[in-house]
DNA sequence: ATATTAACCAAATCCTCATTTGGTAAAACC
DNA sequence: GGTTTTACCAAATGAGGATTTGGTTAATAT
């Protein structure tokens, strides 16, 4: 993970990555079929990983949907501050090998799902009755976690800056267009 | 540009690239020392026309900041629906290649630093005096500049939704925040 | 008209890896 | 104690693709 983090797919060669592991690039063989499955084992496993994280983070009962917000914000950027080499690999460097490119859509659509039905959940029924509900919450979803992910890529050139600020940035940013979202209001 | 934006850098082989032109590999080496160069000069002079487009588009006169603000997002999205190809080089595909990174990186500076100049301009006084206003306002459009990009890749999915949507639900997704950064405001 | 430069190409190079081969040695199993 | 499995590796193999070579032909310049 280390080598495929920092020095993205193409540039990780499998004599660098055996040589971080202490062992020779023919072991990895051993255990894995392919460069591109052993990547692909990596992004699914913290994908998972990451999805429990925010998801546990945000399941409790919160008085308020912006605290259940900022929480789910925090979670996100926690994850990203403990586990930096997976965020990387995650959101930071898409794919170009087309048989790694499938899986990394697959992982942005569950992310962008998994925002989404947080969304869903606090949105009045009203809303939801409209027929682009579907589809403006999916778009909501997206610009969140691109809202969050350009941060995070910025936050790596900014390390002084601490986490709670970035939520505060991200909450400011963004609440008050979610928060009308969440009361079924439009405005022009 | 069609080759790379299709395939993406490494995918696009001197041989495609060629065919697409009518020519042979040789001949591009005639004009290009490498295939970096030559990726490295098609990004930048996208960047300059990207940069002209909404630079212009935003310099008129207007009676409130929300209406540049709009003019600004649907430039955005005019360029992406009218330069697909440019717009994937620019912000679809991180190159992986070293050589290409630090104009790619250069590249995503200029953008969000242009935000941020347009955002400081219809910003108070009063805020600016703050001494993290500089790291807020990098913040913000960088939140913003990733916000739209986000959209402009779901974009890629559905053709359908017009451009008017996309800007009405990214100017709903962050406006209020961005209202309130410009009117000096600070909430908790 | 001739010299120089520019546009072009078919066919080699050549280099960087991913991947395989064909083993050894230690551990686990029975 | 012998067999099988597992962890390991040094040294090939081989493919893909960027880049060069060594030209020809058309255009431009003088």
């Amino acid at each position: 993970m280390e080598v495929f983090a920092e020095r993205g797919y193409q540039e990780a060669s499998m004599a660098e990555i055996a040589r971080a592991a202490g062992i020779t690039p023919a072991v990895i063989y051993d255990h894995f079929s392919s460069k591109a499955e052993l990547q692909i084992l990596l992004l699914e496993a913290q994908t998972d990983e990451l999805i429990a994280f925010v998801g546990s983070a945000v399941s409790g009962d919160f008085a308020e949907t912006r605290e259940r917000m900022r929480v789910g914000v925090d979670a996100f950027f926690t994850f990203v501050e403990e586990h930096p080499y997976a965020w990387r690999m995650l959101f930071r460097d898409p794919p170009t090998d087309p048989a790694i490119l499938s899986t990394y859509r697959e992982i942005h659509r569950r992310a962008t799902a998994g925002i989404a039905v947080f969304l869903r959940a606090s949105a009045p029924t009203a809303l939801l009755d409209e027929p682009e509900a579907e589809r403006d919450l999916e778009m909501f979803a997206e610009m969140l976690k691109m809202a969050q992910n350009g941060l995070a890529v910025w936050w790596y050139e900014h390390r002084d800056v601490p986490r709670s600020e970035l939520v505060e940035r991200v909450l400011e940013f963004c609440w008050i267009g979610l928060e009308r979202l969440t009361e079924g209001e439009r405005w022009s």
